[in-house]
DNA sequence: GGATATTAGTTGGTTTTGTAACTAACAACA
DNA sequence: TGTTGTTAGTTACAAAACCAACTAATATCC
């Protein structure tokens, strides 16, 4: 039996969450990238800080499903910046409480800006319909 | 006017596409990490080559919109696990027309079936007209 | 209390990627 | 022809990601 030749790599489910993935990174990157120096990983930790507030290493971790070594690294980079500092906890001399400086939350809050208008205008692309099921396609595969 | 809290990262568009296509290629990284000891990008060379038929560095480039050096690389990878030669173009000798080994068409098609199954597998969790929403989506994302 | 295991976070070394400069072959056109 | 420009592909170096080993603090349990 040959194979069926009906399978284009375009409807691969991984390649074509992939292709869109790198598309829309790519083009929202360059908001923190040429704008502040951040690097993605750097962008996503001041994300969490600044939306959910001040929080250790390993729970963003947890949240972010980021390994460890990144966030420490991207930790490091953002001290160097003085968007946030650390503050030792007195109950667990190991963990630091994370949290933004002045300067990082106000940075935060322009790239909060601009995420929520780039997002803003990529979804304009769908009907609302379109939009919501993508959404939960998406959440549904990053939990399997 | 204070920032809107409403605004989740997980409903961030490029985030959740990232998240959603790393779980989605992780999982079938294994496929032709482990088994094969293949990185991404030669997966995907090879995909192409055993998909569409022999062509040359440049039309893999242009149909993956992958960038040159990497295709460069993997190519040469591949080569060196015998699953693909060069052929020297006779018209143009700038030009290698890169085609599947026996070997390399055998893995491919083992490959081809995995990924079959493994999309299979993913489509399942979604309704057919969720899907097919969902790869609109993906193709419309990507190309923007 | 003291040996052992766990957890938080960092560091070092290797892989992989990204970027830019490069070589070689061809094309265009004076 | 010969100068200039373009295209195919490679290579070299820097940036970033990955993984495993590490330190230091705490928890467990005898």
């Amino acid at each position: 039996m040959e194979t069926p030749d009906d399978f284009d790599l375009r409807d691969f489910l991984p390649y074509a969450l992939n292709q869109a993935a790198e598309a829309a990174s790519l083009a929202f990157q360059k908001q923190y990238r040429v704008r502040y120096g951040m690097l993605r990983t750097e962008w996503r930790v001041l994300f969490h800080l600044g939306r959910y507030g001040p929080m250790t290493a390993t729970q963003i971790c947890a949240r972010a499903s980021l390994h460890k070594t990144k966030i420490s690294r991207a930790v490091h980079a953002l001290e160097q910046k003085r968007y946030l500092t650390r503050m030792a906890q007195e109950t667990d001399r190991r963990v630091e409480e994370l949290c933004l400086t002045r300067q990082g939350g106000i940075v935060y809050r322009e790239l909060y800006e601009a995420a929520r208008s780039y997002d803003a205008s990529l979804s304009a692309q769908f009907t609302p319909q379109e939009r919501e099921i993508l959404g939960r396609c998406l959440h549904k595969i990053a939990r399997l």
